[in-house]
DNA sequence: CCTTTGATTTGATCTGTATCAACGACGCAG
DNA sequence: CTGCGTCGTTGATACAGATCAAATCAAAGG
């Protein structure tokens, strides 16, 4: 379960070749890249790099160096923070074109692991760091990608401090949603799937897996859910699962 | 209760007169122009404006406009968030130097409330916004600032999430103290003031007021805390405070 | 096909915190 | 001084969700 960081550091290395062109990438217009021209977009695919993670695998550990950052290319991976006594808590979801590492710091302060096999689009941090100096489009983009995570964080505090365990799962079922119909073309009815255990819901949702199980399987009972297994399922009544999320109409 | 939106005009323009020099300001050197050089700060200075409010007043309500840009120069105001039903959780403090509103952004979704008296330094967003682009130092530095509120969030989320009431107690006390040194020199022993009412605390930890009330009155019997009279008091025993926080060692 | 292992579901019970209720303490206006 | 409103404390009780414990399921390997 415990892997080393040697050995982490070895299975990335066996991707640095790949190189894929910026321009047919799938995530070309909504990562930190979103706004870059085709000149500053030469400058990026210069220094960038793919490597790729199992599911399970860590990242990067907490206060581990930055020596990279990274948009996720495809896969999910969680940001973690855990206690002493063993207690853990998400306190992120990262999917495909959501960005890792900051610009001006040399660590962060939680662990950065695969949820589902990962590929990433890595920067190293000096000379990405040189490029958003002279490249406005960029800083920018960071800017308003880093206030989009502060609402999202604020969200998920009014989920964390007063939703009850039905509003927190619903709210959840509608992130989900969001987030793979922007990766997909937005079918409506269409099947969405879980990428996490219920340990890992459980755990971003300051749940145990017993109270998410349940309240699935409520969901389910009550027809508004339907799975088709485990972890494929359908939103059999949007409206129903609207209005047990506890959030105003809009 | 309810102060109506031409109200709080009215009261924030009594203060437009006032525009105390920037060199002599407490909070210079921590704020959104902290790596301004003189130059820059004049630019500042000609766009700013003082407004003052009273503790209890809205300041700004969740999908206003934003026409002003501001940091706090002193007391302290808080983020809300409200659901349909009533409860709300606080989703974050301000204190002297921190910013409120977003580059980029005409909107916030989110109530500020003015905890205690409070005096904002003001721009005015479009020029402010203009600067931003011209002037790096401005821009770093509220980069900057956003990631560090975002590290905050992220650390809430842990509390929320995982931590019990006594936990998100001692870990509030150690965040009040920290914020409260920062201001004052750091007087060893010092004696601190709850800034919020046990309402607001307990909704700023996702608590109820009794809960605070018994945790505060439980850390007081063991003598880990000692006040004064309500809103005063003094930490008495800080390895126990900090043990009982549930955060790491450092 | 059998075994193993991890993920999930389901059931029984326990508990921390919410909820409901009453009372005390302080500040302020008349 | 008196009355009233806000804030805070304290006690009794309820309940959502945690915890403990088993049973079921599904994929992977031999």
């Amino acid at each position: 379960m415990v892997v080393r960081a040697n050995e982490r550091y070895d299975r990335a290395m066996l991707d640095l070749q790949s190189r894929p062109k910026c321009s047919e990438c799938p995530i070309r217009h909504r990562a930190v890249c979103a706004r870059c021209d085709d000149d500053e977009l030469l400058m990026l695919e210069q220094i960038k790099t793919y490597r790729s993670f199992k599911a399970g695998d860590p990242m990067l550990w907490r206060g581990d160096g930055l020596t990279y950052v990274a948009s996720v290319v495809s896969g999910v991976a969680s940001l973690g923070k855990t206690m002493e006594d063993g207690r853990t808590q998400m306190v992120g979801l990262l999917f495909p074109s959501d960005f890792i590492g900051r610009p001006g710091r040399a660590a962060i302060d939680f662990d950065v692991v695969a949820v589902t096999d990962v590929t990433l689009c890595c920067f190293q941090r000096k000379p990405f760091e040189a490029l958003i100096e002279t490249t406005p489009h960029i800083a920018q983009r960071l800017m308003e990608m880093a206030l989009d995570e502060l609402d999202a964080a604020r969200d998920w505090m009014l989920l964390l401090g007063r939703k009850t365990a039905r509003e927190k799962i619903a709210t959840f079922i509608e992130m989900l949603a969001r987030r793979q119909q922007l990766a997909n073309a937005s079918i409506p009815q269409q099947e969405l799937v879980l990428p996490l255990t219920r340990y890992e819901i459980a755990n971003y949702l300051g749940l145990t897996l017993e109270t998410v199980s349940r309240q699935l399987g409520a969901m389910k009972k009550e027809g508004i859910l339907s799975f088709v297994d485990r972890r494929r399922f359908r939103v059999a009544d949007v409206e129903a699962l609207h209005a047990a999320s506890g959030d105003d109409c809009d």
